[in-house]
DNA sequence: CGATTTAACTTGCATAAAGCAAGTTACTAT
DNA sequence: ATAGTAACTTGCTTTATGCAAGTTAAATCG
C-alpha cells in the first residue's frame, strides 16, 4: 500500500483514485450520511464500488461506519477528524477548476469569495457545519 | 470524461488517479524535466503507464513537451501555468500527511513550518523556483 | 398481521486500466 | 563503427472498475 515515504504519494495512497474525494465531498460539503444519499451523486457510482470505496476510507479511518438508532437498517457515515482534515484539499480543487473552469463547471461563486477573504474562516465554518449537521 | 458540472469532480478527471499528481510533484517540487526522470522516482512507475500518463497530462494541458535543443533523443516536460497552480494542492497534501503521519514519512519539516508562517509567501516562491528552475 | 418497500449491501460476469518484461528507433558518446 | 542512452511501444498478465441482478433484514402500509 505505501509506495513510498513521500507525503503526498501517503496521501494518495489514500484518496488517489476516481471516486474517495468524491464520497469525502458528499459527507464533507453536502451533509450526506447514508450509503444510498451518496449512491445518488451527480456522478453515479456503481454499488459495488461505492461499497469497496466505504470500506477502504474506512479503514484508512477517515470515516466511520455506525448504524442508526431510529432505523436499523440504515448505517451513518461520518468523517472522522482526519477526514475533516481533507476539507482544504477539497477547497483547493474547488479554486484550481474555478481558476482553469472549462465553461461549464458549476462553481460556488461565494465560496470562490469567501476563500479570497478570509480562508482560514471559510474552513473553520465548513468545519463547523459538518461537526454540526447543519446542512 | 466530465462526470459531472462538480468542480472537485472536474479536478479528479484530471488527476484522479495514483500517478497523475506524482509526476506533477516531480515536475513541480523535484524539478524533474526528462522522462527517464520522472522514471527514476522513487514509487516506480512502469514506463508505459508513465508515457500514457504523461499523454494525458499533456492533453489536459497541465504540462508540455518540447525537443531539448541540446539533445535530440530527450524531450523537455513543462507545467503550465495550470499545472503550477496545483502546487497548493500539493502542499494541503503534505500539510494533511504531515498532521496524520503514519510514523514512516518524510515530511519536509521547513516547509511545514514555513506554510504555517506564510503560506502565500511560500507558495509564491515554490512557483518561482519553477519559472527559474533552481532546483 | 401479512405484503410491499426500503436500505444496505453481495455476487457474477464483462470491460477497462495498471503492471511487467522485452523490444524498437533515433540520436549521442567513445 | 560500435556501444550506449533516451524515449518510447508492444504483447501479455493481473487487477480494478462497471453493470445488472440478487440477497437480507428491517420498516411501513393496508
Amino acid at each position: 500500500m505505501n509506495r513510498s515515504d513521500c507525503p503526498i504519494s501517503n496521501a494518495l495512497d489514500h484518496l488517489g483514485d476516481k471516486w474517495s474525494l468524491l464520497i469525502i465531498r458528499d459527507l464533507a460539503l453536502f451533509g450526506k450520511r447514508s450509503y444510498s444519499a451518496l449512491q445518488g451523486s451527480a456522478e453515479g457510482i456503481a454499488t459495488n464500488i461505492l461499497s469497496s470505496r466505504l470500506a477502504s476510507l474506512e479503514a484508512s479511518q477517515l470515516l466511520t461506519k455506525a448504524p442508526d438508532p431510529a432505523d436499523k437498517r440504515r448505517q451513518i457515515y461520518r468523517l472522522t477528524e482526519a477526514g475533516k482534515d481533507l476539507l482544504p484539499i477539497l477547497l483547493e480543487m474547488i479554486l484550481w477548476s474555478a481558476k482553469h473552469n472549462p465553461g461549464d463547471l458549476a462553481i460556488p461563486d461565494d465560496l470562490v469569495q469567501m476563500a479570497a477573504n478570509d480562508r482560514a474562516g471559510l474552513l473553520a465554518r465548513l468545519r463547523e457545519r459538518i461537526d454540526s449537521d447543519s446542512f
